[in-house]
DNA sequence: TTTCACTATGAATCTTCCG
DNA sequence: GCGGAAGATTCATAGTGAA
């Protein structure tokens, strides 16, 4: 990979191109880190080319005064330059600066995160409402360990908000790997409430005196949230915010591209080295989840023609209460009305609508089979061919 | 207590006089209904009178389509008129009315709460602090019972947000029961984020029908942590959106004194109508209750994320028949098939149903470690949650 | 009385493909 | 772009009534 400076960038070697622009004059150079102005550097890339956004931006702490802990150790606070606006004018002016730029470069379907605690969260979500994203929920990162309030005065901020949006209300065909998220959380749907540690120990960068490099580093549990669950494997996550490279080392090893743009060249010579040293998971570990969405589309009249029900058979619900008849073309037949699968369906339950695959069964041996099974066993024959 | 129609007010009898403004020419008149409309009632009111407010104002959710339940049986939306607002725009203005209006009835250290959702929150948020609040938390409320994402296509939207603001930076002396809350809560500082049931059974108010009376009703537990943790017996607390007056309820019941404002005269009455038939509680039994909860649940991801098992790792079967490789996402597979360790606990046995967290291990030191053990782990370090 | 089966419902910005 | 059809999709509580 590389770092470029207005405009210099570092590639990390063995990488290999995003998929199908790599003949485009104007391609996207991916696996990268752009050294320089975050709004610049963000208009320097191609429209339309990137495929998820991760953005960390300065928080706007406004803290004024130092604060100590109950043994009067001193609390190494977010004192940066970086950190500091003039005014809230001054920081909404950033903030829309850079969504505007941002949004240039998401592809249609492309979605954006961004993570804010309650100083500047409000800002940039009314920022990104007005530039024409589309929110499509707002998770809040509970901390397991966060820091106490040391002075008894509020409750203990334990938590962080991200924002994740789409680039417009009808951008509908955004990546979301609902299966999978459901798959690793004992099948029940993901909540918007995640509750990951912070970013401590061994995976914490450490500058020559063995303090802590970049005040803000994320934890990579956190990353790899957010890139499973909306991005797919050799897409092209942007990061506006890159700072020690915590969303290129994640994408690096689930498979994603990534493109970073940093100011600091210090923190970008430590993100490149971080994700220089990161081991890519193997392809079968990160090969997307099947998606029932994504299976091939089978006519139920495949069914009945590979035999698996045969014409004249009567189909039966799970409860034995309704009843219909195959007709040879791959239609029900209930009472003199003939429809598919779902019509019929729904027709006898009184229902507006109803998914066929999984209301009728078929008698095997005096138990009821669903005759999504026979669909599933038809898919299998395909896949094979 | 009262209800007063522009301005007229209905007042809750055998209630005390708020402390030491009784005597004003202008005295705030307490426990009592304001119906009207919100603004110009809250401009009735004497400056500087209140010690706090708690703020439900309209989310404008903008939902366009009827949404229907796997079993088709129809989603009860919030389509009132009072939540429609034609832009971005007109919400601001309204946010920034009543904002400010609020904020000139507030006493120097009175502090206020306004809830919301990802529609309206940032805006909320951003008036304020334009306003000249000083945020202090924001707070997670999250469901214990949500209603789940019925198409797969967004996160469980489980959690709804808190403002907490002071009137202004330099008001330091607001109210913070920092020990109560601190005893109630296993002598751990209470976090900001809270897990509370929604208003369901009998607490949620039906119509003559059985259906509810308003639709969005809040729990009491909620508004008890929030009177409880800022604000003391005897003080005024102003809710410019009464609804069906939960926080009149709540406050009578913990020795609050209540304004309310409610524009609708149908509400109104069913809040009056509620809120005499509250009992207060006794004097010493003022106090934060902890809500005790069951063992969280714990995601097979978040022992992942937690390392305590790596992704691409083999897990075995206590009887080293089976073994199935982890995948990052929080899945295992198997032979090509995908999915929760439990799904694929049960396809490895030909069973249809297993406990993966007792049938899968790990192999650590040459011995076999339940993944069971590591969920419990990671419990311990939970703690609040 | 207890248990079980079944139904109802909650602040929700909730589809995709083909012709 | 539009209309119609295919077809994918739910978790925690409460309440009711039968066994």
């Amino acid at each position: 990979m590389g770092i470029s400076h207005p405009t210099k960038s570092i590639a990390v070697p063995g990488r290999v191109a995003p998929r199908g622009r790599a003949d485009l004059a104007d391609a996207l150079a991916v696996d990268t880190i752009h050294v320089g102005d975050c709004i610049a550097a963000i208009e320097s890339l191609p429209a339309e080319s990137v495929d998820l956004v991760f953005a960390d931006p300065p928080y706007n702490l406004q803290l004024e005064n130092a604060l100590t802990r109950p043994d009067q150790s001193l609390v190494d606070a977010v004192d940066d330059d970086w950190d500091k606006f003039a005014s809230f004018d001054a920081y909404d002016a950033f903030t829309r600066a850079w969504l505007k730029a941002v949004r240039r470069v998401m592809k249609k379907n492309a979605t954006l995160w961004v993570i804010g605690s309650y100083h500047n969260v409000f800002r940039v979500g009314s920022a990104l409402q007005d530039e024409g994203y589309w929110v499509l929920n707002d998770i809040v990162w509970r901390k397991a360990n966060p820091m106490p309030n040391f002075r008894g005065k509020r409750f203990t901020n334990a938590h962080e908000t991200l924002i994740w949006a789409a680039k417009g209300a009808d951008a509908k065909g955004y990546t979301f790997h609902y299966d999978a998220l459901k798959g690793g959380n004992d099948d029940l749907q993901m909540r918007s409430d995640w509750f990951i540690p912070l970013c401590t120990g061994g995976e914490r960068l450490k500058d020559a005196n063995g303090d802590k490099l970049h005040p803000t580093q994320k934890p990579e549990a956190l990353l790899a949230r957010v890139l499973l669950s909306s991005s797919n494997p050799g897409d092209v996550v942007l990061d506006p915010f890159f700072g020690t490279g915590t969303t290129g080392a994640v994408a690096k090893k689930l498979g994603r591209h990534f493109v970073g743009i940093e100011r600091d060249p210090g923190y970008a010579a430590a993100a490149k080295a971080r994700i220089d040293a990161v081991e890519p998971l193997s392809p079968d570990a990160i090969a997307p989840a099947p998606d029932k969405r994504a299976e091939p589309r089978v006519p139920f009249l495949s069914i009945v023609e590979s035999g698996f029900v045969r014409p004249g058979e009567r189909l039966i619900c799970g409860r034995r209460r309704h009843e219909a008849v195959v007709r040879p073309d791959g239609t029900l037949s209930l009472g003199g009305i003939v429809g598919s699968i779902h019509k019929i369906g729904a027709l006898a339950q009184g229902l507006p609508a109803c998914n066929g695959w999984t209301f009728w069964h078929a008698e095997r041996e005096r138990s009821l089979v669903v005759i999504d099974q026979f669909r599933a066993q038809v898919r299998a024959t395909m896949g094979a061919a």
